[in-house]
DNA sequence: GTGCACAAACTTTTT
DNA sequence: GTTTGTGCAC
């Protein structure tokens, strides 16, 4: 068998006689009873339950060390899967640190779709692809189904194409090609789904091109019709480890399934009270059902916390507790003491991010009794990534470092896309799609029609875009300046192809030259736009991630699989990114802001998946609150601009769920000053949209949280008594219409209005209005 | 064929 | 408030 002895099979090999070599098992000492459980409960079916911060890694790389060094297993007989890249490597640097040796020799640990790749590249021709088949992302995919749909005549008006990959992905996590699709989707995508979705494989064929659910569909495909094919991957992988299983699709859970089948060596990790990928296909149901698949199936929990302080830990469980459908597990702490879980209302939503950048500031030099947090040991964590602008404007305008991950990534940009289809024509001539992206990029004067004459020549002989624009040429089909620049191109394609082979030339040279004679750098020379120099730098950054590849395919395959960005990590900077992508970190000290209803739980989920998709955005809350070791800190604002326009935000329902006696309620600032006589007269002013008289605070208030009933926004008017308007007041302007105050400075109101947004105006020229409130 | 102006649709979450 | 798509003038 070896065709699997992959590159680092041989240090794989030195390894494992070494580990086999040291008998003892010290790093089994080191584990928690249950733990260590995890790791020697090395045969059949085990199921591990791993609740946030209870070191589910630990136990799964010592178990990994454990088949090891007990010689069950080499290196390269352990299948070992994970979602992320980052996952798959820390995990290696974990192995490796614990057998105090680089661990090249685990080929087979990695990503779902890395393995896919891999397995799919050494049976492509099984699906009717070669095996140096093109990785489509989700935008080739997109346009690549546009056409379609308009070759269908569909009016992609009412049917966006957007719409159509939505379902085709779903099929595919599912499991469904078009030959075994259910009758119950033949509705889909007004009953020319199943039929688009035909046509759109058969396509892919021809342009021998996968998208990213085929990475995983495809083998599955194989598997099933090739028994001797999966024989021999069920006799090679002895064991198999899978991370984060609550995150599996159908098609993951089949694919583990049929390699498990045969010695049932599986471990399975997960924690279902984190399952945060339900719209992408992850079915709790697979970890909820894994006794059943594998029945005699081990199953261990680890329940002890090392990450959070009791009160944080409380907050999680208090929250996570309104879920049916869980395994049940509760996570227990021996740590002592800490702060409760801090939660405060705004008014807006940039006040928020003001109060937040303040917080952070004040937290970095210690205050309230903290002590002091690294910029580093910070973060803020957002359901939703347009959420993350209002604190980078804050951030930017008080100067205050902070990183964002998972922001648009690096490969997405455009002129990396650009650039990267120069490459990939380069290598594959026949990807269309890569040469209608640049066929006039930079222009060329090689306009729409002059694509469309390219598309029936190539479509009339059955030959790629590439080859057609060369018969069209030959048939002098294409005039004047475009077809000089056409016959210039192709020249230059057929150039840079024999220098691929040359071995003379290394591939960065090559990359550099491409970009060069295309003309794709001066392009970005002469804009003049302010992004000009940012993308012409990038540039720069993806010739010299070229360094670490020995060719251009390499490369190629390496960034579509690559989907996290490296983003810089140089000096302290406090770091900002969605709730999802926090998932398996933690942080000292956590914000949480926007937990308003709408927001927070997300409507849009509620309203596709009703109570499942509540309790996701519950279980989305208890991994927000877990990532936090020392300081939690929630929060919400009273309004919000939505689309630009303002709308009133009621605090989250999860905020309620939050038990009382772990939470501590913040006043916000500026809202002190004596309780006078104006108070109470105020407060029956107060709009509906005032946060501290929303129904979720008023709650808040009852529970005794140890604040007086009286509201705080009355405190705040109290103060400002003189004026004879309040915060929040609505009111009317001749010029720019209905409104609400925000801010008020003598007679100077700040006032955010319906229609024409911020405005200081003149108290003057302001009449109350008596209109039901926003 | 290119570039500009305006309208509309839109924002979860990502391998 | 933003991006993306469409229509129109050059």
């Amino acid at each position: 068998m070896s065709s699997f002895d992959d590159s680092g099979a041989l240090e794989g090999a030195s390894l494992a006689a070494r580990a086999m070599a040291a008998r003892p098992a010290p790093y089994l000492d080191d584990l928690n009873p249950e733990q260590r459980r995890a790791a020697e409960t090395l045969d059949g079916p085990v199921l591990m339950l791993a609740g946030a911060g209870t070191g589910k890694t630990k136990a799964l790389t010592t178990r990994i060390v454990h088949l090891l060094n007990t010689g069950r297993a080499h290196p390269n007989e352990i299948l070992a899967v994970t979602f992320t890249n980052k996952a798959a490597r820390e995990m290696k640097e974990r192995v490796a640190r614990l057998v105090g040796q680089a661990v090249e020799g685990m080929p087979w640990l990695g990503t779902f779709h890395s393995i896919g790749v891999r397995l799919l590249r050494r049976h492509a021709e099984l699906v009717g692809l070669t095996s140096n088949f093109t990785i489509l992302d989700t935008d080739d995919q997109l346009r690549l189904l546009k056409q379609l749909v308009q070759a269908a005549n569909i009016d992609d008006k009412r049917w966006p194409a957007r719409l159509l990959a939505g379902i085709i992905d779903q099929w595919k996590n599912r499991a469904w090609t078009p030959d075994n699709l259910p009758g119950s989707e033949a509705g889909a995508y007004d009953g020319k789904g199943p039929a688009l979705y035909r046509l759109y494989q058969l396509r892919l064929r021809e342009l021998n091109a996968v998208d990213f659910g085929d990475l995983l569909l495809h083998v599955v495909t194989i598997f099933q019709r090739h028994e001797d094919v999966l024989a021999q991957y069920q006799r090679w992988f002895k064991y198999i480890l899978v991370d984060e299983y609550q995150d599996t699709n159908v098609a993951q859970y089949l694919w583990l399934r049929l390699l498990a089948g045969g010695h049932r060596n599986i471990c399975c990790v997960g924690d279902d009270d984190q399952s945060i990928y339900g719209w992408r296909g992850a079915e709790v149901g697979n970890i909820l059902r894994f006794e059943k698949d594998f029945p005699g199936a081990a199953v261990i929990r680890l329940e002890q916390n090392y990450r959070s302080t009791p009160h944080i830990l409380a907050a999680a469980s208090g929250v996570i507790a309104g879920n049916r459908d869980r395994l049940g597990k509760t996570l227990w702490t021996a740590a002592k003491g800490g702060h409760k879980v801090r939660l405060i209302g705004h008014w807006d939503g940039e006040e928020e991010a003001r109060w937040i950048g303040d917080e952070v500031e004040a937290m970095s030099r210690g205050t309230r009794g903290m002590r002091s947090y690294g910029l580093d040991e910070m973060a803020i964590l957002v359901r939703a990534s347009h959420q993350m602008r209002a604190f980078e404007d804050r951030f930017l305008t008080i100067g205050l470092p902070y990183r964002v991950i998972g922001g648009p990534r690096f490969y997405e940009r455009l002129e990396i896309r650009d650039a990267m289809a120069y490459f990939r024509l380069v290598t594959s001539p026949a990807d269309d799609l890569a040469f209608e992206r640049i066929v006039n990029t930079p222009k060329r004067g090689l306009g729409d029609k002059a694509v469309q004459k390219i598309q029936v020549v190539a479509r009339r002989n059955g030959v790629p875009l590439m080859q057609g624009a060369r018969l069209l040429l030959d048939q002098k089909g294409l005039g004047g300046k475009g077809a000089a620049e056409l016959a210039r191109l192709l020249d230059s394609f057929a150039r840079w192809r024999r220098m691929m082979d040359d071995p003379a030339m290394t591939h960065i040279e090559l990359a550099e030259i491409i970009l060069d004679e295309s003309g794709y750098t001066a392009m970005w020379q002469n804009d003049r736009t302010p992004e000009a120099p940012g993308r012409l730098e990038n540039l720069k950054e993806l010739v010299k991630a070229l360094e670490g590849f020995e060719n251009l395919q390499g490369f190629l395959e390496h960034v579509a699989l690559i989907m996290e960005n490296e983003s810089d990590g140089a000096g302290e900077k406090i770091t900002l990114m969605t709730l999802h992508a926090a998932k398996g970190l933690e942080f000292p000290a956590v914000f949480l802001p926007g937990w308003e209803d709408g927001l927070f739980p997300s409507q849009r989920s509620m309203d596709e998946s009703g109570q499942k998709g509540l309790e996701e955005e519950r279980r989305l809350a208890y991994v927000g609150i877990t990532r936090a070791e020392e300081v939690c800190t929630i929060s919400f604002a009273g309004n919000r601009r939505v689309y630009g326009q303002w709308q009133s935000q009621l605090p989250s329902r999860f905020i309620d769920e939050l038990p009382p006696d772990h939470v501590e309620v913040l006043t916000p600032p500026g809202l002190y000053g004596g309780r006078g006589v104006a108070a109470a007269s105020v407060e029956t002013r107060a709009s509906e949209a005032d946060v501290y008289n929303s129904p979720g605070w008023r709650r808040l208030q009852s529970r005794g949280t140890g604040r007086p009933p009286t509201s705080p926004r009355a405190q705040v008017t109290a103060s400002q008594a003189v004026s004879a308007h309040t915060l929040g007041e609505r009111v009317f302007h001749q010029k720019f219409g209905y409104g609400a105050i925000t801010g008020i400075e003598g007679d100077k109101l700040e006032v955010v209005f319906d229609k024409a947004g911020v405005k200081k105006v003149v108290a003057r020229f302001i009449t109350g209005a008596d209109d039901v409130p926003f």
